[in-house]
Formats: structure tokens, sequence, C-alpha cells
DNA sequence: ATCAGAACTGATTAGATCATCAGTTTTGAT
DNA sequence: ATCAAAACTGATGATCTAATCAGTTCTGAT
């Protein structure tokens, strides 16, 4: 009655399998704990372990070191929230609308996950060429508003660079200024966003303001 | 012949203030040079003082540990480009220009002084909210530049974020990958950030472009 | 039920860093 | 020239951290 395991010879992943991830995906989410509140330097190991629940000694079995653990948490959580965008845009028809509410969705985090937001303010910078996580997400999405002629930008990495730094900008000081920023002044950065990326000045407005997907 | 020293009483630092500022001056710059090229935690307090040519218990005499250092380190680095930025625009009339002149000569960092820029783009964010330094001249110059007209926003402090966080972008990209990035690329977001703060099309392209003060 | 292999565990060891402090050098006054 | 105060110096000991490894527990097959 309690046993419900439906793959005892034919799945792949076995218990031992699972057992294994299970163990990895804790330290990984004990790493992610710890780099919304503090920096990966001023947290030992052992505390990472204890916060997991993990014997120290597992810890070398999934990982060589503490730069491959915060590696491999930062590469979570950036996955997480781009598949999460991807989901959430994948029905709307104006690619110039798909960049912003994926804009506005990520400033957001500040509200529905104030820990990502953390991760994201602290080290998006760091992977503005990463060729995995966000990054290329994000050039894609700018390469077909720019091939759709909804944006109008010479080089799709500077406007990156820009779009993104702004964003980030906006998530530093939102976390530490919770009374300058909101979600109205949010969507209004956006607005500005559209903006520079070559959109009128009454479009830019109007696509800033549309509901957002998944409210 | 070779004494040279006006002040035997008169003036007001000694020879022994002299040292001291000495000292901790050299300490400031090994500091400074650790910001552009590493983390704050990945360098001991030895090799700084080796560095800096100072006895590792001097160290103490003048700071309480490392991270009262870098705090000095980096407040010296914001502070001196940000004087440095007041003096050359000092001759420019209006508002605007003072600003996007700002901002592009910041962006040239990368070039002119790619330690300073190094610095910026790791920690810059985290000084969006202080009261020293960089953010309350952009601020001063973004409230000028709105009290005569010439920019259209709401809120300075978003404005700021958006304007900074661009930068930063741009600058993190920059040194990550020279290969993309320019002095025309830089102008070129210049020009957006403008547009962004309600210039018009033309009149942000045109100012973007101006000389630049001290080139 | 028994067994071999895989994953887990935490006490131990080796190495590094930090703050202290007793002694030395420099400075400015007599 | 001599002296007291201030700044500098680096060896020392206490503290902390990472990585190892011998022993234990869990898993899947016979």
């Amino acid at each position: 009655m309690t046993s419900t395991d439906p793959e005892p010879s034919a799945g792949r992943p076995s218990r031992t399998d699972r057992r294994k991830a299970r163990t990895r995906q804790a330290l990984i989410d004990a790493a992610r704990a710890v780099l919304a509140e503090r920096g990966t330097a001023e947290v030992s190991i052992q505390q990472i372990t204890d916060a997991a629940d993990v014997g120290f000694g597992s810890f070398y079995n999934h990982f060589g070191g503490k730069d491959e653990l915060f590696q491999a948490a930062v590469a979570d959580v950036l996955e997480e929230h781009g598949r999460l965008l991807d989901e959430l845009t994948a029905d709307l028809d104006d690619p110039a609308e798909v960049f912003a509410a994926s804009w506005r969705l990520t400033g957001r985090l500040v509200h529905t996950h104030p820990q990502v937001a953390r991760v994201l303010a602290r080290l998006g910078l760091s992977y503005l060429d990463s060729d995995q996580g966000l990054a290329p997400r994000a050039l894609r999405d700018i390469r077909r508003a720019v091939d759709a002629g909804r944006f109008r930008i010479d080089n799709p990495h500077v406007a990156l660079a820009g779009a993104a730094g702004s964003l980030l900008g906006l998530l530093h000081l939102w976390l530490v200024r919770p009374d300058l920023i909101d979600e109205a002044a949010c969507d209004e950065l956006a607005e500005h966003v559209l903006r520079m990326f070559g959109l009128s000045h009454a479009s830019a407005r109007e696509i800033a303001h549309r509901p957002l997907p998944g409210a």
C-alpha cells in the first residue's frame, strides 16, 4: 500500500540515483539561501552542510570545492527563472511585449521571490556574456524583436547591457530602499527601456502597462 | 639645498603626520589595486601590507580590519573620480550635457583608468544610495536638468538606477568583451539614456556626440 | 537472507589567517 | 646631544577552515 514506486527495473533513475540527486539538491538549495543573504566567502562548507542537513564529508562527493557549489547554485537559480519566463511569455505574439514582460516580471522578483532577486542583484552583471541562463534568452528575444521590426538598435549586445544593467540597478535600489520603488516605478522604467530600443513614446507606454501573464 | 620644507612650526601637518598619511595611502593604494583585479576575500592582509611595503603590524594602526580598509579604498576611488568629473564638466552650460558628459567619461574609464573601471563595474551597484561618492553628484545633476526643464522624469532615484545600471552593464561587458564595445557604442548607449530621460531623438543624438571636455 | 558496491558520515590532520604586543625606528622638542 | 612620544615592525599564539579517510548505512541483486 505504501510502496508506490513504478520502476522496479524499467525506468532509469534508481533509488540510489534519486538519493544522490536529493543530497546534491539539498546542498544547492542551502547555497542558494546563502547566496541571497551573504557573500560566498563568509560562509564555511561546514555551515552549508549543516544547513542542508548533510554530512560534512558528503560535500566532496558532489562538488570539488566551494566555488564549484556556488557556480552550480547560481546556474540553478538563473535557469529556473529563465524557464519560468519562457513559460509565462509563450503565448504573447508581439516580441517587444515578450521582452518587456520578461523584464517587468524579473523586476517583480523583489516581491515574488526576494531570494532570487538578491542573487540576481548581486551577481547578475557577471553573467552578461554567459552562454546559459538569462543572457542568451534575452539576446534571443531582442533579436526576434529586431527581426520583427519592433526594436531599432545597432548592437544587440550593447542593448542587452543597457537593459539588463537598468534592471539590476532597479533591483538593487528596490531591495535596499523599498520606500522609493514600487510596481508602478518598475513599469515606468520598463517603459523607458522600450523607448531606448526605438519604440514610440505612446507605444512604449502602452506595452509597458499591459497586464502581466500569470499575474 | 636639499631641504625644502617650508613649515618648521607654523604649518599644521608635521612630518609625523605626513608619514602617517603616506603609510595610510600606501595601504589604500594597494587595496585599490587588489580591488581592481580580485575579490576582497581572496587576499590576505599580509599580501596587502607586502604590496604596500608596510610592516604587517602597521596595518592595525590605520584600520580595524580588512573590511574597513576596502571601504576606505572604494570611497577613495569614487571620490577621486567624482572630483574629476566635477572639474571637467564645470564649464558646460546645459545640465543635460553635464550629465551626458559625466556618463560618457565614466564609460571611457575602461580605456583611461581600467583599474577604476573594474572597481566600479564590480561594486558600483552597491553605492547607488550612498550619500557620498558618485551617487549624490549624479542625483544633483539629474535634479538640475529636471529643474531646467531638460529632463522629464517622475522619480530621480529610479532614473539614476536606470542610468547607472546601464552604465555599469556597459562597463562590465566592455571589460569582459572588448571586441564588442568601443567609444562609439558607449556614446550610442548614452544617447539612449538621454532619450530615456525625455530628450528628443535628435537632441539626444546631438548631445551624446558633442566633443568631451578634457579629451 | 545475504552480499558487494555506492553513498554517506564526522573525527582528524595539515595549513592558513588574524590580531596582539614587546621591541625598534623615527620624529620633534629641549 | 639627549629624551619622550608616536609610529612602525614582524614573530607569536589562538582561531578557523579545508580536505582526507576509515568506518557506517543504504541500495539493489542473488
